[in-house]
DNA sequence: CTACCTTCTGAAACGCGTTCGAGGTCAAGC
DNA sequence: GCTTGACCTCGAACGCGTTTCAGAAGGTAG
């Protein structure tokens, strides 16, 4: 492999000055810079990346701790960190987690390895305060409504749209409420304002039966279902944490023949509008773009975007031929 | 910043040495090792990443090219190759591309620059001769069918699948059959399988006015259904490009308030299943998990995955309580 | 007792680009 | 005539871990 000595030698001139007309700096004469560039192109050379780097001490690499792939929340989420990361010539490193701390861990110290510029988390299985710790390493954001952990953040703020959605079936009527989460509530901080919600509304911490945790999929959500039907829970309203769980829902729903009781979605999904649901948008391409601009400014500082209840399109007439 | 060596001259012993402790290599004795140990503790010393990578002239990262994250296509994609790079300690980068050549160029030059140990081209702009160009510099693996390019290619076999559509389509008497394409048939090898599946099956190319390309998301299948009403084509039947892009045509029928004509989709995504769509399952994380294998073996040959046709669940009763 | 193999350790080369400080040249300004 | 400040170039240090090879010490089979 040839390397820039290589070309110093050939070309006759120093090791700096070949490494001024690499990166296109001042100070080289034309003629030197003529006369370097053609051993350059003669032997075909260029720059070895990972030296550079090295030498810099800067990857342009920020990691992103994902625990699924192809979750909604992580590919919107995904979706603007890249669109940020591109416009400002960083590169996204994908970090998957299922949660697991050890994994997590890992990855933090890669971090302290220089591996990665900033990390960004965009869901965890280690406690905040454990990140928190190796923010003398390197950028850290996290994805969620840190409250009184210090640590940077980029987030969707949900609790008045749960109110929202809350006040929206209360108004209604309704009183039994069913709630699928992706994790339980201590740990996860949007089961957590779901839960919080619900009491402003209604006066009440929502029945530990109707909460179904660990739902991720529309396969989890069906399950859910299952068991509330089996369960002969009467609901009339799901809360739901995504349109295309909601169809989980009314699957299962729908083999055991009954009607599904009124399903609230969120994420804003196409599965949503096809049934005409009321979704909750909760803005995940801005967010990542928050996140991204704080890991890599490596500022310090929360920024929380506001999420939205949208109300379905009423679905039109058709007109039978 | 402490370095090895900092830590060999501490400890009194070698760089050679500690490195050695570091990597739990052999030929170390138990009283050197723990010697050395201490003083790594002591300093908090870690090993720079970066410079491993260079001296190890391998970095464990492979890039991923993609034009949009927000696809189904390339969500699922990417989930088989993370999961394969996942157990085999790679990484995956993300390196958007909007079908642009220049860009895709530079990152065949990251490559060339040793950025990355391999290239995965989920899909491409340049053209599959300039790619080939650059396996010397490394491993590059595309996910389509390369036909006479001899380069390592995993990919969905999807002829065959799109003559089950044609056939399914002419069993039930439909002969006027709109297709909705990403890009043009030259340069995608997809609406290139479909057209020939057209022609297999009704003996004719479809008609140009009925193939509508540049059809990524489902607004811009609404557009397109939309040209379809207009132009007052009328169709029996539209091989869309994805179940959710499905939807955007179902919306453009409905606001014209029409009865959309008979849809088959693809991806096999959640808005299918409930528009009780017959769809296309392209098996993409089982092509990513291929095209990463690929990649990191630096094998060269190609991987056919077959298509599958579903038709949809009978959509079940519902007893009205 | 020799030949040879292990185990353990170190020096030095290797992978490779960036950058700082210093020195030299030449022209413009005072 | 002298100072000042571009402009150009170089050497050397710096970022940092891995690996090869040589060599010392100790053991053992023949």
């Amino acid at each position: 492999m040839t390397n820039i000595r290589d070309i110093a030698q050939l070309s006759g001139y120093s090791i700096s000055t070949v490494s001024r007309v690499l990166n296109h700096q001042n100070y080289v004469s034309d003629k030197t810079r003529a006369a370097i560039q053609q051993v350059i192109d003669q032997l075909d050379y260029v720059p070895n990346a990972v030296a550079r780097d090295l030498s810099r001490g800067k990857t342009f690499n920020v990691g992103v701790v994902l625990p699924h792939a192809d979750h909604p929340y992580f590919t919107q989420l995904l979706h603007g960190i890249m669109q940020a990361a591109f416009s400002t010539n960083y590169r996204v490193v994908l970090l998957p987690s299922k949660y697991n701390a050890t994994l997590e861990l890992q990855y933090l110290e890669d971090l302290r390895q220089k591996a990665y510029d900033a990390l960004i988390f965009t869901s965890h299985g280690l406690p905040l305060t454990a990140l928190n710790r190796y923010r003398r390493y390197g950028p850290i954001v996290v994805c969620e409504n840190p409250h009184d952990c210090p640590i940077p953040a980029a987030y969707a703020e949900r609790l008045a749209t749960y109110q929202d959605a809350f006040e929206l079936l209360k108004q209604r009527g309704y009183r039994h409420i069913g709630i699928l989460a992706s994790r339980p509530a201590p740990v996860s901080a949007t089961c957590q304002a779901m839960v919080t919600a619900h009491h402003t509304v209604f006066g009440t911490d929502p029945a530990p039966e109707l909460m179904r945790t660990d739902v991720t999929t529309p396969s989890d959500a069906q399950r859910a279902g299952d068991y509330y039907i089996t369960q002969h829970l009467k609901l009339d309203a799901i809360l739901t944490n995504g349109d295309d769980n909601a169809v989980g829902l009314r699957r299962a729903y729908h083999q055991h023949h009954q009607t599904p009781p009124f399903l609230i979605g969120q994420e804003h999904q196409l599965s949503g509008e096809v049934l005409g649901l009321p979704t909750i948008d909760h803005h995940f391409v801005e967010v990542g773009i928050k996140a991204f601009d704080l890991a890599v400014s490596g500022q310090t500082g929360n920024i929380a975007i506001a999420s939205q209840l949208l109300l379905p399109d009423p679905q039109p007439q058709i007109k039978r031929v």
